[in-house]
RNA sequence: GGGGUCGUAGUUCAGUCCGGUUAGAACGCUGGCCUGUCACGCCAGAGGUCGCGAGUUCGAGUCUCGUCGGCCCCGCCA
């Protein structure tokens, strides 16, 4: 760079700094040569400007100019010039001007790049993860990238001017029996012995506010072995929180002012507020699901009592079994068309319905359906009542377990919403979802699990119910969700060393199973542990609906692929026999080519 | 663990259903021309292990089997 010191980035070059000199450095994104004048277009982090060579400007870069290639580095000296007239270019914030170059170095070269830097190229991930650092030069990455910076930067000043502190949570901690596979260390130190790498902070975070520290809250990684979706990364990052004193209500109020703050800091948008509360009865109740998106209607309804009288045995025989029949009025939509209708049909199926049934609310009333004539005139005007059925409208019903039928018409409610564009794309609506269950059974093991975590707190008045009907007891969890996604949840937690035991046995964790693992927090329990609770955001979550992307991985850096690889890096990667062998380690699979 | 989908030039894709000449297009790339472009333009050119392996066939990008990989989903994710 000799001499040169960089004066402005691409961005900030405005009608300002006309006939001034300034000196840029970046990235070729495009180049026109036009042979006597050579346009380039200079980028940086920050933005675009274009660059004129132009040999009675400067004979000896313009003549240097002809080499330059996609993604060389360069360093540009020159005066910012008005464009003439009509030669403008409103796309650009620097549009208006241009910079006549007095001085060109060449900084480094470029191989031509994989592929193109523009963002309506789509490109295959794979490759676009192979050259992750390529890939983060496109203008659109940069951007997710500043406004996850951002919105990490917002979080923490609304939390310190909420007087609380960042404490940091080891990576090397215990493996806990519930909950997700862990990611396991080995130790050397301590043959046979492993950390685990934490699904989150939750018992550290637990044990500061017994420590005292009242306000805790962290931006930490946390690690899941589990199978990666759009939204699902194994190392992923949580804004993770914890108070003392406090109950349902003030935490909430808390995260409303934190999103709203985060909200208005970065995107500019100002949400109302306190957010829209539902019960997960509610929400199961009217929209299938414990995360609804509630951007649109199509709502589901229960029928099973009208169902149950009905002459269609299918219906009557799941009733009489102890399952549910619920429908959706899809508004307006009797136009889809059989192969519509089989395509729905099979996509009800691939959530595990048996069918689906469905009936068009002909202009008279009438119905037009397969299953019409098995509901007598009343029982066809009781159910179009119920669902305020009107001509043009066409009813979905599923007819199953409870949980079948909740997840087959929640999920056909977003489908249908989809197909007929009924998702506001630019609207963000938040809502609480509360009194959850604290444990729901798990037909594989035999045994009660914690829907949320074994810490979280039973509602008060349901405790006796934790020993004779554990099903019915609801905790005091609350979960925060955005345009149908879970972006945060959290719970007021035990504080009790007798409930904590309770609830451990109603998990069937024994005495001394929970001693074994969980004995310092049960100990911590009685040493002066004040009444506590916390919440934990899914970052990478709330950054991808901030940015309007399809996939936490347009967030992160550098994410893995679905078999939790890192194409860059090629990491996981085998390791030596020695290096193995200082962990006590001994593989018993087949030595593989790279294992030396 | 399971279902779906994709894999052809540097990139994005067509060709595969129904096997048959030298595997095409666009963008990009290379060279030349061009003083107002901004998706610059014009002319010329280079570029392919059709993911990999086996099989069927006179002949395979195309059919069959296997395998590897990307993505989406179910299970799983306290």
């Amino acid at each position: 760079m000799g001499e040169l010191k960089r004066t402005h980035d691409c961005y900030s070059i405005t009608e300002e700094s006309l006939e001034t000199e300034v000196v840029l450095m970046g990235w070729v994104h495009r180049r026109r040569d036009h042979g006597g004048l050579i346009f380039v277009d200079l980028r940086d982090r920050k933005g675009i400007t274009q660059v004129v060579f132009a040999p009675e400007v400067d004979e000896k870069s313009h003549q240097k100019a002809h080499s330059l290639r996609s993604e060389y580095v360069i360093a540009v000296r020159g005066r910012v010039r008005r464009r003439p007239e009509g030669m403008e270019n409103p796309k650009i914030k620097t549009g208006m001007v241009e910079v006549a170059c007095l001085e060109l170095r060449i900084l480094n070269t470029s191989k031509t790049p994989p592929f193109p830097l523009e963002e309506e190229k789509e490109v295959s991930e794979s490759v676009r993860l192979k050259y992750r650092y390529i890939d983060l030069r496109k203008p659109h990455m940069v951007e997710n990238l500043t406004l996850r910076h951002s919105v990490c930067q917002a979080m923490r000043e609304f939390l310190n001017q909420h007087d609380f502190l960042e404490i940091e949570t080891p990576m090397l901690t215990r493996s806990t029996p519930e909950g997700a596979r862990d990611y396991l260390v080995p130790s050397r130190v301590n043959p046979g012995r492993f950390y685990a790498l934490p699904q989150s902070p939750q018992l550290f975070k637990q044990i500061l506010m017994i420590s005292g520290m009242e306000r805790y809250y962290q931006i930490v990684r946390c690690f899941r072995d589990e199978d990666l979706r759009a939204d699902r990364q194994p190392e992923f990052t949580q804004l993770d929180m914890e108070l003392s004193f406090v109950n349902e209500e003030g935490i909430m109020d808390l995260i409303e002012g934190l999103i709203t703050h985060v909200f208005s800091r970065t995107l500019g948008i100002e949400l109302n507020t306190p957010f829209p509360r539902l019960t997960y009865q509610e929400a199961m109740d009217r929209f299938g699901t414990d995360r609804p998106d509630t951007r649109f209607g199509l709502e589901l309804v229960d029928i099973t009592d009208i169902a149950a009288g009905c002459g269609l045995k299918v219906f009557n025989t799941i009733v009489e079994k102890g399952g549910v029949v619920r429908a959706v009025n899809a508004k307006g939509m009797a136009d889809l068309s059989r192969k519509d209708l089989d395509v729905l049909t099979e996509f009800a199926q691939s959530f595990g319905a048996k069918g689906l049934a469905w009936v068009k609310i002909k202009e008279d009333r009438s119905w037009q359906s397969p299953i019409a004539k098995f509901f007598k005139p009343e029982e066809q005007e009781a159910v179009m009542t119920r669902l305020s059925a009107a001509p043009g409208d066409i009813l979905f019903f599923g007819a199953d377990s409870r949980s079948t039928v909740d997840r087959v018409l929640g999920e056909l409610r977003l489908e249908l919403a989809r197909r007929r564009n009924l998702i506001p794309e630019k609207d963000f609506n938040f809502v609480w979802v509360t009194h959850f269950p604290l444990l729901e059974f798990d037909e594989d093991e035999g045994r009660f699990k914690a829907l949320h975590h074994p810490f979280t707190a039973p509602s008060r008045e349901d405790l006796d119910l934790l020993e004779e009907d554990p099903a019915r007891v609801r905790s005091r969890a609350y979960d925060l969700v955005l345009n149908g996604i879970e972006i945060g949840g959290g719970s007021i937690r035990i504080h009790q060393e007798a409930v904590q035991k309770r609830v451990f046995n109603a998990l069937n964790i024994g005495d001394e199973e929970a001693e074994e693992k969980f004995g310092f927090l049960l100990e911590a329990l009685t040493l002066g542990a004040p009444p506590h609770g916390g919440i934990a955001f899914g970052l990478d979550r709330l950054v991808m609906l901030m940015a309007g992307r399809e996939t936490i991985r347009d967030v992160i850096a550098f994410p893995k692929t679905q078999k939790a690889q890192c194409l860059m890096t090629r990491a996981p990667a085998h390791v030596s026999m020695a290096q193995l062998a200082e962990l006590y380690l001994r593989p018993d699979w087949k030595q593989e080519e790279g294992q030396t």
